[in-house]
DNA sequence: CACTGTCTCTTTACCGATAAAGACTTGACC
DNA sequence: GGTCAAGTCTTTATCGGTAAAGAGACAGTG
């Protein structure tokens, strides 16, 4: 016997392909009592329900929508801030039926996950919008949102005013008095080490960031020594803080890239004899759980991972409606706002 | 203009169809110089590529596999554990070229991810076996393979020797003389607070451990409290550390279900005016990163997580390519070690 | 009683590809 | 010159559904 398919069951049944079809996607369409049948007899025969390819084929929607992340996915998985992210997303459109796919830009093998996986739209989550995997998905059509990237021209974006927080942040350090300002940040193209901004190439909030801080920092005349690790863990955090200690003219605060990274140069601070903040003020990036259970609890710029996440997946979701629809609308682009959390990590430096 | 096909490009070239697909999917099936010419047509026509949803049913296979997970999502996603394990998964996945799906046991709006969304196969990780969305699965009788889950018959599974690492764990206290011992557990169905064993009903992983402690434990005459939370972050298990220490008799130990919880066990005690391990000595389990920078640093029961990726992947892949083969091949059941790790977290009690 | 809906189901017409086998050229080799 | 194999394309037959319009029956209405 070989698959049983509608055609099987309306034959079994007495009735056409389509009341069938009708019985599992359309309820309303049919009387009760042969639907009931038809589900029956469907069930009898192992049926498990319309095939998803072909009705994705039919109904010229699959049901899912993709994420695309940068980095090797197993990245993405190992960044608490992106983790929150890809939870709040999901939580976000569980209710909707939608699956969620993972897309790496990763071109093994000659296949493309972004021209290749059937999806309905999908999310661009801190990318280089120069990549084949974006430029894919562009020519495709399909609803975009772009989050943490380049707002482009007809694509929603959902951004977080990170040059604003990093200024806040920076000019934080300012106010206390600070003129010795270390910079800690992590990417994994581009020079390590003691780097100038030039250096710099890490994408749209990286380069934000780093903007934010020159903001306040240079009219103050300070320009900050920076210190850049491939990787954003703590680990990474303790080297660049190592690397910034040990100079002639050590900093005395340090304005992170991230909550992970501050976490280690505050270890790096203790293990060479210093208090934070008496000796060191540290100012991480994002606000994660941890920040708050730090010791001492870490000064640092708060963004609101879940409202991102909310707001992209509604992006989406009404992105793909208005596509639907045929009113391709206008492509809004959003920006949270980020702001300065001031914990105990910061203080006026000792002279 | 309608839609973009293998037919409009097939017209314009003036071949047939079927060579316009081979010129896209099966490059060796023409020469050289008529693929280039299809290849340049289609891109001035602006086409994408075949549509994967029509290839999907076509070739039978849509270049996905799901993954199923229990709580919802989010949940997955602030578990450590879940998510380094789900990268593991996808760095394992990428060099196949499959996309990876997120399907949430959430049955809303009638939408059923385990049903309705197309895939080659699914990992089901840490599910109830008893769910709909496990059910749905199996009945479209898809390559699948179990993790850390009660490993079924026919079904690949990959576990790791939970009631092993677990039972060494608790023989370690009992070694260093530890008789009042307390456990920290979390999950969000069933009772909270102070509960006894039958109170548990946490899935196989949690039941594993339970019994690995248990057999460690009773045979030394130690019945130890047990505290239980909803949740397994930091902050639930300083509560229920909070609860077993104010017992009149308070552990001397404890054993914890996670890292994370353990993390917060820690925090109350010292909280609590206790040292670590002198006053209380505390055993976690997994060995995440967090365990080695703790302090003291953990002593815990070490899971190769990426291991655990690496097997369920290549199981995965390995059963779906026997399916497609139409060779059946035996169900392996994989366990793989856990192993403790003795720190500074542990020490003899003080009498 | 004819008229108009409303229910139910059926018909017709795709959705956009791929697999497998067939047909036509060409060149090599005996 | 005839035969065979390889290389290039074309033909034929599905893949498993869904949308939209059509058709027959039955009931309510003026």
């Amino acid at each position: 016997m070989g698959r049983v398919t509608l055609q099987t069951i309306a034959d079994r049944v007495g009735v056409s392909r389509m009341t069938v079809s009708n019985a599992f996607s359309r309820p309303d369409q049919l009387s009760p009592t042969l639907r009931d049948r038809i589900l029956a007899v469907a069930d009898e025969l192992g049926y498990v329900g319309p095939d998803p390819a072909a009705r994705a084929l039919a109904r010229g929607s699959s049901g899912a929508v993709g994420i695309l992340l940068t980095e090797s996915l197993s990245g993405a998985f190992a960044d608490e801030v992106a983790t929150t992210f890809l939870g709040a997303i999901a939580d976000e459109l569980a209710p909707t039926g939608l699956g969620l796919t993972l897309l790496s830009t990763d071109t093994a093998g000659g296949v493309v996950p972004a021209r290749d996986v059937a999806m309905d739209g999908a999310l661009v989550y801190s990318c280089d919008p120069e990549s084949t995997a974006v430029d894919w998905l562009l020519r495709r059509k399909m609803p975009l949102v772009f989050i943490d990237q380049v707002p482009a021209d007809g694509v929603p974006a959902v951004n977080v005013a990170d040059r604003a927080g990093a200024r806040a942040a920076a000019q934080h350090l300012i106010d206390l008095g600070h003129r010795r300002v270390g910079i800690v940040t992590s990417g994994v193209r581009g020079r390590h080490g003691m780097v100038s901004p030039g250096d710099m190439i890490d994408g749209y909030v990286g380069s934000q960031r780093l903007s934010g801080w020159l903001d306040a920092l240079t009219p103050a005349g300070v320009s900050p020594t920076i210190a850049r690790e491939p990787h954003g863990d703590p680990e990474s955090g303790y080297q660049a803080a190592r690397l910034l200690l040990s100079a002639p003219e050590p900093p005395t605060a340090v304005l992170c890239f991230s909550d992970a990274l501050a976490q280690g140069v505050v270890s790096a601070a203790v293990d060479a004899g210093l208090r934070v903040p008496e000796d060191l003020s540290v100012v991480g990036f994002d606000d994660s759980p941890a920040a708050a259970r730090m010791r001492p609890p870490l000064t640092t710029v708060r963004q609101d991972i879940h409202a991102k996440g909310h707001a992209a997946a509604a992006a989406l979701t009404q992105a793909m409606e208005a596509a639907k629809a045929g009113t391709p609308g206008p492509a809004e682009h959003l920006c949270l706002p980020a702001e300065l959390i001031v914990r105990a990590s910061t203080a006026p430096p000792h002279v």
